[in-house]
DNA sequence: ACTGTCGGGACGACCCGTTAGT
DNA sequence: ACTAACGGGTCGTCCCGACAGT
């Protein structure tokens, strides 16, 4: 197993995905491109569903846990850690990223209503970041920085939601400015969760 | 103009699209199952995706211009008309349609990065139904029913970003009670951005 | 009968037949484009192959036979007309009709093979043109104008070939030299088949 | 690269494109009556264009190539190897290879206003096809063989011009004799150009 | 007699994920 | 890890007919 070239064929998969989606996809020219024949790809891979499966597991599942783990990190308050995590959402965004939209969220749109493995999979990378979020805010309550009211689990679910959903939208205005209304209200929410200890 | 044949066809693409988005629908096999045959489609319609068009102008948009323009009703509590809206696109919704999502999410994930004539057209509904909910949100501050700090633009690309969040996080878990969550911890913030008159 | 309509929907598909052929001619584009509809056109003609021969009888082989004519004429030297004839055939050619060749001849490469119908028609007016040579040549041996040794038939044969060849030729290298070139040296050729007499 | 599957493609094609033209050519069925499948096809040829390329270049340009070279040959009387080649193709047709034509001719009245890549390649055959003939001349004036007052260019073009219009004409006759009138004819014009000193 | 609307359906080129054999 | 071949789609084309209105 050569997995340099497993790696390259599973990136350049993941670039095309984003803009295109996975049905999309055509494996043929990506292939051509790589500058490799189908005989490699099929050797990698047993199929184009496998492909997409590993893209899932090994490219955008992690990237996304990475981040919101911030949320559940061990100490301090983590309405800030969320904020952090927002504000970082937000300005990293080049013009044309936020036109291809969240990797994440377009798979989801495009493929868990067709095949169960792609949704089963997707479904684990989303439960992954409500998860954080909620550890996060669980601590949060126990260590006074979350008000006692919150429902913990409700409110990770809505902050998952929220950011997809800002993502979406700004994708068909193509604009960041939508993107950034929506993730300011979000923080200005986000805040509201607080008892003020955090500042 | 026979205008069944061509709403049949219409209503037909609409429901396999919402499925399989717009790149995943077989135009053959959608007209096989409607009976009639391609040299009646191509009659209608100059290709696929002058299909597509129509589908979003004739019947994604009207569905949802209506649905939102209740928030921008001329007299009583523009809060309560937001939250009865929220909670029948919350209630209405069976297992099978969760599962396919919101069909102008799906279609502004899949084609709006690939082809400028969808992302016009989507956004324009996307703008209609943000334009109402501000217009909504502008005269509750007016009539005393919202509070005068509230960002009326802000808070209506907030409020239509959650909901299509909601939906398309709900789709991947296949159940409704994610869908649920979001949605009441987006009612309980709609309610604070009340002055309390209202009620 | 409106013989209007019917005379438009033949001159309209000439000018495309000329330069697509008969088979790449799509009725369906030139009705739309001569701003009709299929009832009407259909009404005119039985079915394309219909229109084709129509286009063969009532204005191919009129433009032809009425050139060829003037070589039989009554009186005079006719190689001196086949003179003219031959010149003012090359004379007449902006680029873009010597690039889209003779109409004659395109139908006879695309249809003599493909169907008896158009071959015969199209074989009917080269004859006519030979023998419209064939007869002022014999007047011309008769009157003392044509060397006696001459094979009229064999030399009316050469003419209309060697014609169409020129012109096929040019087709190709888009130029009119070559063009002029052939019908020069033809033109020679032509010359000395006279007694001196005509001069 | 399997040479001979592709070379099979070429040669059916080449066939089938001989009586139907290139257009006409549905390489759908041309696939199955070789036995073998699209795929196969499109292994080999990016396109439908590209095969007819491919057939202009490989496999009727060297035919008409070699057919003239023997004009530019090195020594002797050029115009007897003239007489030969005009001969040798009177004398070899069947009668059904005249009813198709000629195949360079067909292709240059169906195709050179359509395409200009097919135009350009033709263009050059005829070119080579006119350039042996005409180094045949030059040589044949400087060697005595041909009178001096020949333009050897001119007379070059005329015979090309005139061989391709003896077929033209003969296809449509659906009969050699045509075809032998005009060559005969021909060949009584290039002796014409002789000094004598052939004999 | 003439024209427009609606529709039929076979066929066209080309694509694409996949397999067999080496 | 690669070449050759597979074969069922995929969208779209194209010639043509049925029938109603004027």
């Amino acid at each position: 197993m050569n997995q340099d070239t497993r790696q390259r064929i599973l990136e350049k998969n993941f670039v095309v995905m984003h803009k295109h989606g996975f049905q999309g996809t055509r494996a043929d020219k990506v292939v051509k491109e790589l500058g490799i024949t189908k005989g490699a790809f099929y050797h990698y891979f047993e199929n184009k569903l496998t492909l997409g499966y590993a893209i899932v597991e090994e490219i955008i599942g992690p990237m996304y846990q990475q981040l919101w783990q911030a949320v559940a990190q061990e100490s301090g308050d983590p309405l800030l850690a969320l904020e952090r995590l927002l504000r970082s959402i937000m300005a990293q965004q080049p013009m044309e990223k936020v036109s291809l939209g969240c990797p994440l969220n377009n798979l989801i749109q495009e493929m868990s209503p067709l095949d169960e493995g792609f949704r089963l999979r997707l479904q684990r990378i989303l439960e992954d970041m409500k998860h954080s979020a909620q550890r996060g805010l669980e601590r949060g309550i126990r260590e006074g920085y979350v008000r006692e009211e919150v429902q913990a689990e409700q409110v990770a679910v809505f902050l998952v939601a929220s950011t997809e959903g800002a993502f979406g939208m700004a994708k068909v205005l193509k604009s960041p400015v939508f993107l950034e209304q929506a993730m300011e209200e979000l923080i200005g929410y986000v805040r509201g969760l607080g008892t003020g200890k955090g500042n």
